[in-house]
DNA sequence: ATCGCTATATTGCCAGTGTAAACATCGATC
DNA sequence: GATCGATGTTTACACTGGCAATATAGCGAT
């Protein structure tokens, strides 16, 4: 009956999974508590561990803070990927739905989002973590190549389609999360909220067309 | 009894200036060391002061970052206008020169723009602070707003097309200095840079019509 | 002039952080 | 069964922000 989860009593000597484990405070408290209150000791008392402990697994702040976007960044892909499979073949539709999914992940998980993409410890150089933005991308950039091109699109308006469409999402779902929005969401006509914002945000901003 | 040593000692108790001064160190630190550098102890070291001194004129670090950020929404809204009333009336002209300005300044002003957009220690309710992003946000509603409405909008839509531009050259400012539009601009042909990347974007990506 | 009064600046302290080194414990491999 | 590497702990150090107590200066009222 030795679980290694959090009883006072016979915690063994070693964790057992002490890595997964603290991915998983880490996370909880990143979610609860912000990016700021994301500590490798706070992480540490949560697993029940000695504060020192993580450096055996992560190396470094970085190295955790590192792994845990490359975890976000997976999910994100994936929400991306499936949100976009599930929307059809329409360009257009494809387009929205990738909106939505890209800004419904930052509202379902703001820590997360903040982590990935606002904070200043990542390395990029970390494998996992390069490789799980890797993927993420190609699923942006999968929305953005679906338009069928009309006309004959030079490389430059090419790259500009897929860079214009993550910009608008990217910023909108940004600006959001800073509480920026709220104003102009505040204005809106009763009824309205962040989501009928982003749609109509979504229709009158036509990428490429 | 006189001055031991003539030169380096002639700081006074009261430095007569020392908020300027401190917002000034602090921007100095920011833009060479990144935001996370900046930090109370380092600005009173630059200025040469204690490192309480700063909180008889800011009260919290959260107070100075506030302050230095209010001073960087002020440059903002005052370039963004510049730069609008420069690019005559045509509508698209201006929403150009506009998103032209608003990543210019993020380039230039790398540091203060993280601060102002990315930190999680400011004080929204900070009256100079609000009263200078106000200011900003009115310089970019004005870039949205001078488009000639050709049919009636909807409120939501008016509201829309004001987010969905800002949305768009937030959220590319963000990843380019995120570093994570590098791929796409190392894909482009050569001779493109960053500057042509943006000028396409803004021109695939039509606003409202 | 001088006596407070207030603003400004310093010193010293505390809790908290990341990181590194020395040490302890365990488990796998020979 | 001994050894060695992986995993945790302990200890220590240099930072940080914030607070309280203190020192200094400027300034107006008397």
């Amino acid at each position: 009956m030795n679980r290694p989860t959090a009883e006072p009593e016979k915690r063994p000597y070693h964790h057992g999974d002490l890595k997964t484990a603290l991915l998983r405070e880490a996370e909880l408290i990143l979610e609860r508590d912000g990016l700021q209150a994301l500590t490798l000791r706070a992480v540490s008392r949560a697993a029940g561990v000695s504060h020192a402990a993580p450096n055996n697994h992560f190396g470094d702040l970085t190295g955790l803070l590192s792994e845990l976007a490359a975890v976000g960044f997976n999910r994100f892909g994936t929400a991306l990927g499936k949100a976009m499979d599930a929307a059809g073949e329409d360009p257009r539709e494809r387009m929205t739905a990738m909106g939505l999914a890209y800004v419904g992940f930052a509202r379902k998980h703001p820590g997360l989002f903040a982590l990935m993409f606002r904070s200043e410890r990542l390395d990029d150089a970390h494998p996992p973590l390069r490789a799980a933005i890797n993927d993420a991308r190609q699923a942006l950039r999968a929305a953005a190549s679906a338009r069928a091109p009309a006309s004959p699109l030079s490389p430059l308006q090419l790259v500009a389609q897929a860079a214009a469409l993550w910009s608008l999402v990217h910023g909108f779902a940004m600006l959001l999360l800073e509480g920026r929005l709220e104003g102009m969401i505040k204005s809106l006509p009763s009824g309205e909220d962040a989501d009928s914002l982003l749609a109509a945000v979504l229709a009158t901003a036509r990428v490429g067309d």
